[in-house]
DNA sequence: AAATTACGTCAGCCATGTTGACTTATTTCG
DNA sequence: CGAAATAAGTCAACATGGCTGACGTAATTT
């Protein structure tokens, strides 16, 4: 039972051996990969539900913070989800006073997004309280470590994503400063 | 980036660049955690929806896989949701053949779970999805390097739910096999 | 014998995702 | 210029997967 998984026939230009040791390692980080979103999204709730937000006004308030003047689609295909969640919850957070939309000076269709001084006091509340939980996981852990990690987390993501995460959290396309 | 927002209202004046340098490496972890989540969750859809399953349905069927003969209070725990919304996943796995239930031998009370043929080849089909992503953002990391990726993996659960993972994971209390 | 435990279930609610159809304003393009 | 495309918003209906509260049954423990 649960010995090691194949790592699929189509995994292209790379040893064999190579391919198995980072087999062996997968099954465990799968589950790993589970336990540790769980307790590190929980972070928050408690902080969101004193404004009645969930998890999805957490993403976008976050995301807005990080990028101000974020235009809605970019939204959208950051978060992958519809315009029609967004929707809701997006008006949840203008209505409430966290986020304002400003039309676009070039653009006059774009309703460009930014925190308010409310808002950006939440995000980074949030942020804090999710940036301890990995901060605490990196103490003991050397650059390389970190590098390692950042390096993991970024080559999981779709490739076809990674331009626009670099872009974003502003860090290369191989996943390092 | 606030130079974008002339004139400034209500609009937070001080966002991504500051917050950025405050916070360090924590800060870009937190989004790789969310774009790699993302991704990584997405992998098993296609194959689940064959069956009308969603990722509730995952999530058990690879713990029951993992841990045969698990009982209904150890998976509650888990995956801490309430005992009411793992009820309806599992009868659904039941009902389709994917699991079944037997009584304990020394306690009756108990119905062990334990996944058929049919769940057995499901899970492996689901973890061989997941594992190739995991195996490929691998391939070119070191030993030392998958090691440092599982510990902060470890390190993000919470400190009090980590025995139960090491257990059920076959990992030692620091991460390390 | 009483209390506790393991499990199941009914009923209703909430958050957050989905499709599909349609509107409005604005910009772009032939 | 006029048509087409784009950015954004909205209505309606529905699915998934969480939640609480209240109860019931069988088996075990005290």
């Amino acid at each position: 039972m649960a010995d090691v998984i194949s790592a699929g026939d189509d995994v292209a230009a790379a040893s064999a051996p190579a391919l198995e040791a980072a087999s062996g390692a997968a099954y465990d980080i799968i589950e790993l990969l589970f336990f540790a979103y769980r307790d590190f999204v929980r972070d928050a709730d408690e902080a969101l539900a004193v404004y009645g937000f969930g998890r999805a006004h957490h993403r976008v308030l976050h995301f807005v913070d990080r990028n101000p003047g974020l235009r809605v689609t970019e939204l959208l295909d950051i978060l992958k989800i519809t315009k029609q969640s967004l929707g809701r919850v997006l008006r949840e957070l203008v209505d409430k006073g966290f986020i304002v939309q400003r039309e676009g000076e070039a653009d006059r269709r774009q309703r460009l997004l930014y925190v308010t001084d409310r808002g950006d006091r939440l995000a980074r509340e949030l942020a804090r309280l999710q940036g301890r939980r990995v901060a605490r996981a990196l103490v003991d852990a050397e650059p390389a470590e970190r590098d390692a990690v950042k390096r993991f987390l970024f080559e999981i993501i779709d490739p076809e994503e990674r331009g626009k995460v670099s872009r974003l959290s502003g860090f290369g396309a191989d996943g390092r400063r």
